[in-house]
DNA sequence: TCAATATTTAGATAAATTTCTAAGTTTCTA
DNA sequence: TAGAAACTTAGAAATTTATCTAAATATTGA
């Protein structure tokens, strides 16, 4: 979980996150987004998958990203436990 | 919020939040629990509390540490919009 | 007012992070 | 089977971060 908190320390990976809640998209098309050379927002799209908030697929010569919400849930549990609710009973 | 993102991002003060779930205590009595040496610890306090996540307060000599859950509330209302739960309306 | 206690601030260093350009890999298609 | 397109990997530079020791500040109590 700490790759998980570290992946979303950063604006570009949280927005990447936000622009995957919509729909999956391949690298390429995620880097339309940004300002930043397409090498750096591929090593951001690493990191986040390493953290396991996305999983990707090479789909020809593409590779598609997709949010993967698992993690997201655990984070999301962390951080009501902090608020001393439980997400699980209410 | 980006203040919040990176502070939770070091998992010292991710546990630093986790003692203060529990109760409020000083600088002193939160760095007894760690390996690090005081002004460290007392730098991850000030990041903490830039980021809103903590409040601080002198009593006498020690300064008192208490959780703040405005801002974690708000970093939970972002986790979910990335699920697309809504936190208000369910 | 002085010394002790609690904590922060300053300044330095090592490690991690973000970013870039250049080069390599994989896949498609003409 | 070459060339183009889509990405990633490698390697380097600049910035940020975490940590330490030493010094400064604030408060209490004798």
């Amino acid at each position: 979980m700490n790759d998980a908190f570290k992946a979303l320390s950063d604006p570009t990976r949280r927005q990447i996150l936000q622009l995957l809640r919509d729909k999956s998209m391949s690298a390429g098309e995620i880097s339309e987004h940004f300002q930043i050379s397409k090498p750096s927002i591929s090593h951001h799209l690493n990191l986040l998958k390493q953290a396991g908030l996305v999983l990707d697929e090479r789909q020809g010569q593409n590779i598609i990203y997709t949010l993967h919400t698992t993690v997201v849930e655990d984070v999301i549990g962390w951080m009501f436990n902090i608020l001393n609710k439980s997400e699980e009973k209410n």
